[in-house]
Parts: structure tokens; sequence; C-alpha cells
DNA sequence: TATTGTTATACTCTATAACTATA
DNA sequence: TATAGTTATAGAGTATAACAATA
């Protein structure tokens, strides 16, 4: 049921997230950095259990397009400090506020007291993922 | 959050799986056998969101596991039946006790009342996927 | 002409290994 | 020596096109 309910869920997702110019990990890394401003690109890939080396070429995209901004870490000139630009700003937002809407279609079927219940579930369940 | 238990699910899934002598692939393709035989392989693609290329050699290296088998649809003889055999059904419910028993502890850190809402949610979020 | 099963091919996505620059 | 970033390459997974048999 999960496998079945993702895959609907990112086929919903792609073109709303095309209409803003954005893929799926695209928007997946706009919203980490939204989150908190990126120490390094590794901790990046981490955090959103990417490829490394993928990243590497999510990032160029993303800051060709001026969505985010790569400068040297000063306390580390190993590592690249990744920040969203204004523009990544606003484009994040608007992509989320449609992603939202379709979330919130998707969820409209289902009973208050059922609905509440499983966003709860899922966050924990997630956050059990993590580990 | 979706994809994020999607993945640990897969996780945790494929060592299971692998112990049985099973791909994900495999074990989704004999649970919907399970449910009702193939009426054709088409039919059978569609049911799990297979594509029928990859399910030909899927259905090759089963069927030469014993675990199925393929024969000419007599009202139809461009399609082919597809049975689970003895063999098959066998693998599948050993397989699925220890699926099983892996969801279960997965779910055990929530709330009754809230597992509960989380497996009807589920459901219906499924049901709807389908369409 | 359309459909099922099949094969071969091309393509995309993902993972691995090797290189550089810093530490 | 170890790590961050990068690149190139190999591999797995997936989709597309074409074909034979049957309807």
């Amino acid at each position: 049921m999960f496998a079945r309910i993702t895959r609907a869920l990112i086929t919903a997702e792609e073109p709303i997230l095309e209409a803003h110019g954005l893929t799926m990990w695209g928007y997946i890394v706009l919203s980490q950095l939204g989150e908190q401003p990126a120490g390094s690109q590794l901790a990046l890939a981490q955090a959103v259990r990417y490829d490394k080396t993928r990243l590497i070429v999510l990032l160029d995209q993303l800051e060709h397009a001026g969505l985010l901004t790569r400068r040297p870490d000063p306390a580390d000139r190993r590592a690249r400090l990744v920040d969203l630009t204004g523009v990544g700003e606003r484009v994040l937002s608007a992509a989320r506020v449609d992603i939202r809407k379709m979330e919130e279609e998707l969820l409209e079927g289902l009973p208050r007291g059922q609905r509440d219940a499983l966003l709860c579930a899922l966050a924990r369940l997630a956050e059990g993922a993590a580990t």
C-alpha cells in the first residue's frame, strides 16, 4: 500500500513541479535547504538520502537556474555551503503551495479523525525510518 | 513521508525475501496470483502495475524455479493462464509470514487507535491510487 | 486491424571507482 | 591518512520499438 500510494503521489506531483521548472529531487533538495541551509553538500545528501555524486549535478542545475548558491566554507575550505537565493525561496514556496493543495485534495475523502491519526502515524514511522 | 517509509520498508523486506529466494517484484507477482490466478500476463502486469515486457522475464524465472505454471488459455490461444504451483503457494505463504512479522514490529510502537486508523486510511488511499 | 506474448534495443537512473584539493 | 567535492565509467532498472501468433 505504501509503495502504491507513493507511486501515485509521485505521478501527481511531477506535473505540478514541472510547472515550476523543478524535478522531484530538485524540490526535495530545495525543501531541505528551506528548513536549514546545508553545512556541506555531503550533509545535504545524507539529509535527503540522495547519492552525493548525483547531488552534485543536481546542484549544478539548481545553481545555474539561480535557485541556490555555493560558496566555500571559511572554516573548512574543502566543504561548500549551500544557500537558497531569494528566487529559490520564492520558487520553493510557490511549488509547495500547489503540492500542499494536491495533498489536501487527496486527504479530503478521509474523516477528520482518521486523517489526523494518519498524519501522526506517518510522522512517527518516517522518523523511525531515519534510523 | 510516504516515500521515506516506502524506501525503509523495501530495505527491510529485501533480506527477508532473499531468504526465501524471492525478489521484491517476484513476491508482488506471487501475492497477486495468490489472490486470483491471472487470466493473462497482460492482466497480471496491469494488476501489479509492472511493465509487461519485464514481467515476461520475471515469469520465466519464477516458472523455472517451479513456483508457477503458464499454459495457453483454451478460450484465447494468444493469452497464457498463469497459476501458482503448490511449491509457489508454500513459498509465498512462508515469505508472507516473515513479512507480516516485520510489519507487526514496525507498527508496534503506535497506539492501537492510531494504528487502526492508519491501516484504514492507507487502504482507502491505495484504493484511490488505483484510479 | 487489433491484441498477447516475446525479443532486442535504447534510454534513464543509480552506484562504483578514481582523481583533486584541502585537512 | 582521511574527508569534501568532482568526474567518468559501469551497472541495474526501465521504457520503446518491432516481430510472430492469434483473434
